[in-house]
DNA sequence: GATGAATGAGTGTTCATTCAT
DNA sequence: AATGAATGAACACTCATTCAT
């Protein structure tokens, strides 16, 4: 009755699951979302989910780890480029990053949401991601207590606080201005140099 | 068996409920909380419940209700005081709202992180929600405007977009420091010191 | 806090409540009708019901006992017009008799299509209703068996099934014209003409 | 705790299920009926039933689509017989379709009055089944018309009319006497006997 | 008797997970 | 591995009935 499938269906079974998973959470909303609608969006049976994930954690995860890193970030990485080449600009560098990442941020924004629910509602992705997030922010927090090394920014400044404010006022402006339904749409380049001036500003940085 | 109560104690229950629902709330996460727990929780019969509250909403919004105006903020408020007598001294308003929104914050803590989460997952509650934020955002930003008018700040920036993000900058970094469970505790006065540092040098208000 | 009620008005609620179930049993069907609603549908406390009645049998009960004999007769009644003084005119009198029976039905419409969804739900109400149809069809056999007797009426037929048969026929042609929502209404004098031909043809009675 | 069962018993289990949903039905009536009490009686698990149907409605729906159409007529059909072959014969016609009509009413007695009921309950299900009946009606007028122009049947009497008082005769005292718990049981054949003749004498049809 | 809140048993329905084929 | 029916735990919600005031 039912034609038996070869094997090598096995990987391609597995990405529709992925897809539709990412298209049911992002529709739905990681809660509301519910194994059979994912199985179904992925053309496959109930019970297949079964054959490749453990439980809406797990396709959750399998979500994730196709997601780019920088979508992971908690805010704009000002790191690299800090410790790097162009710390003759500092201006230009964190400019550059909150472009890139308040861009990217609008690109995704279903998928942000989604990360804000299930961070909000998951206790054990909310642990995971909190390790994220404070990794990133001693990095962020390195580069602002370089640039006080180097006589660039306000020596008053906590640096672990300064990056903890700064990171989170770009990313959660991102989530304001592009995840909620606005009432008025924001220009992400305008947002962009709000935010860069106070990144500047707030670091007092010369220009 | 619970024994009967009379019904002039209808409005004893009701406070019972609201009580135990915000402790269950609290306790469980929104998403997780049960009806059944939170009657139990109240000392009271399963169905009673229903004598008071449609559903797990409408017990929430009997929570909500209860809680302090400030709570509901998006941030700290500068508005009142820059509007009237102590325009003379704005960095001292904005060092008094943000210390005192980071200890409000932390003190309610766990409810924070319950309308995080019930943001995250009700759609009705974040657009009422939304509303607010976009009210109180536009307070923030007359105030800012006020500022510029009278030389104080820095007349580049977009009032809108600035009071967008110093007032989500703060709120967000009291989330991170209380509501999730950080690493290293932080300490109210030394965030607030941080914050205020970065609202008066991003505004490049005069000391 | 609440206001003493003097005892007069026992029966002022017992009144109002059984008018209540009356309306909403007709309106919702017995089955469907909650005590809640009758209570409410009489301005009356919900545990004032109980005051009064028992139940939902007990009050349909009461409801019925204030109904006129006539609706709880299974067909229209031709025993005593047949065994007395206008014996001289059978056919006169299954006439009139047909036309009573019809008319009152068509009143009662909602009432009665109530009293076939009781006895179709409830067994106690439904043997106390079959006893009364007994009762009453032994009547209407008699006063067949006499115009037989009488050389009136068709001595080949079975009194008490011709009765039955003839009963039947009237009192469940009503429930189809008026009770059901018939596509086209029914003339109650027209259907009467008709019933009253097949009883006088069926039985065979000279006209 | 169940045993599993294959997919391939799906039919199986369908099938147990509407068997057992008859047999719930006509033990306990239609309102009373729980779905819970028709899984357990089909020996499948609570839940199961939702695979199958979406509720009570769902399942009377195919214990009906299993009964014969016969079951399903307001009364004897004479229409096809009285039309074609045997329209020599009216009178055998018509007492061959009432036997016919009441062994098989005999022989589902408890499903006939489970009809009643749900007829009496369910709205939907009523409006249905008055839709047939006024087809079937419709037949069966004709059938009469037909007999009148043949100079056969009593050209006094309304054919529709006729036809519903004649078919709820056959249909109400087949309800009496075998789906009521009649007092003295009443002789299919006997019934069938004294019907023919009220249909026979009613129409005054030549014997 | 009236009130109306409290009670709690009863039941329908959903859905993640299992498992025979 | 895929299938998809079967399972059964979990919960919300309703409403008849009780009872302290």
């Amino acid at each position: 009755m039912v034609v038996a499938m070869p094997r090598a269906d096995a990987e391609r079974n597995r990405r529709a699951l992925i897809d539709a998973a990412r298209r049911v959470f992002e529709r739905d909303g990681y809660v509301a979302a519910r194994i059979t609608d994912i199985a179904e969006a992925a053309g496959v049976a109930h019970g297949s989910f079964y054959s490749h994930f453990a439980g809406k954690e797990e396709i959750f995860a399998a979500v994730l780890a196709e997601v780019s890193e920088e979508m992971l970030h908690p805010g704009p990485d000002i790191g690299p480029a800090i410790e790097t080449a162009r710390a003759d600009d500092p201006v230009a560098t964190i400019a550059a990053a909150n472009l890139a990442y308040l861009r990217a941020y609008q690109r995704n924004a279903r998928l942000m949401a989604l990360l804000e629910q299930v961070a909000a509602v998951d206790e054990s992705f909310r642990r995971i991601r909190l390790q994220r997030t404070e990794a990133f922010l001693a990095r962020n927090a390195r580069a602002i207590r370089r640039l006080q090394e180097a006589g660039l920014a306000d020596p008053a400044l906590d640096p672990d606080l300064a990056a903890l404010a700064l990171s989170t006022m770009v990313s959660r402006s991102a989530y304001a201005a592009f995840a909620l339904g606005a009432t008025r749409p924001v220009d992400a380049a305008e947002l962009a140099e709000t935010l860069t001036q106070l990144w500047v500003s707030g670091l007092r940085l010369p220009r």
